[in-house]
DNA sequence: CATATATTTCGTTATATGACGAATTAACGA
DNA sequence: TCGTTAATTCGTCATATAACGAAATATATG
């Protein structure tokens, strides 16, 4: 039951399903995630660590930047599982979701390297 | 994705979602639920009105008794037949789920007739 | 080593939520 | 009609949560 709640808490809050949703094309870095959300790092950062211990996305840290990415396929537990099935399913065609896709791909265009925005002006 | 935020919101909570697999079995009064889940009956009048507002429950009035229900097969939406099928998978073995169960099955054996407990001692 | 960058941790603040009891509403029964 | 019962609404309080900025941490670069 606890584990069910901590999932349930964690996806109840949309910019945490924005996320998770923008995670299914492929890993992201914080500071690209930041980007799309339009939130301090400190918040995203803390978005990021409630959907990790939920078990709902894994990382790796590569040089300085931290990447997030969905939990790879053998190693979701069934609870995960159903979860990202359902709300990928409920939101596929979301008129948020579609819209951070595009600017997803802005945001990764800018970066073919996979290296992180400076967030400064630009 | 209100919707769905509604849903998970609903969702987040460990006494809501006992109270929406208490109903697998079928209807339920109020008062079954205020004397399954041990709390004021304005808490849980409260908790099944979000439950209802996500679309996760339905009611309807016999007398003096509110009864409440999973919603009927044909009229959940999408995304509430994925949020219940996930959870009623994902909860099915939980041990607080089974011990309600088996709570329950006292519950509705001490009104056979589905009356509501007075809620007195007894 | 000092500086810059990326992220996290910590402290604070405003708002949301869950709990209760009291008051209110609805529906029966004497 | 008055009282009883079932449930809801309302007001209050304590706790949880989301947001931010400042400080700390980790890693690269000059």
């Amino acid at each position: 039951m606890k584990n069910i709640v901590s999932i349930t808490k964690a996806l109840a809050e949309a910019n945490r399903i924005r996320a998770l949703m923008a995670l299914r094309k492929g890993e992201l870095c914080v500071c690209q995630i930041i980007e799309l959300l339009g939130l301090a790092p400190s918040t995203v950062s803390k978005h990021m660590s409630i959907l990790k211990l939920a078990g709902l996305v894994q990382n790796r840290k590569e040089e300085r930047w931290m990447y997030y990415r969905l939990p790879d396929k053998h190693e979701r537990s069934a609870e995960v599982q159903g979860a990202l099935a359902w709300i990928f399913v409920a939101l596929e065609k979301d008129e948020t979701v579609c819209r951070d896709a595009a600017q997803l791909e802005q945001i990764t265009r800018k970066n073919p390297s996979r290296l992180c925005k400076r967030q400064r002006g630009a």
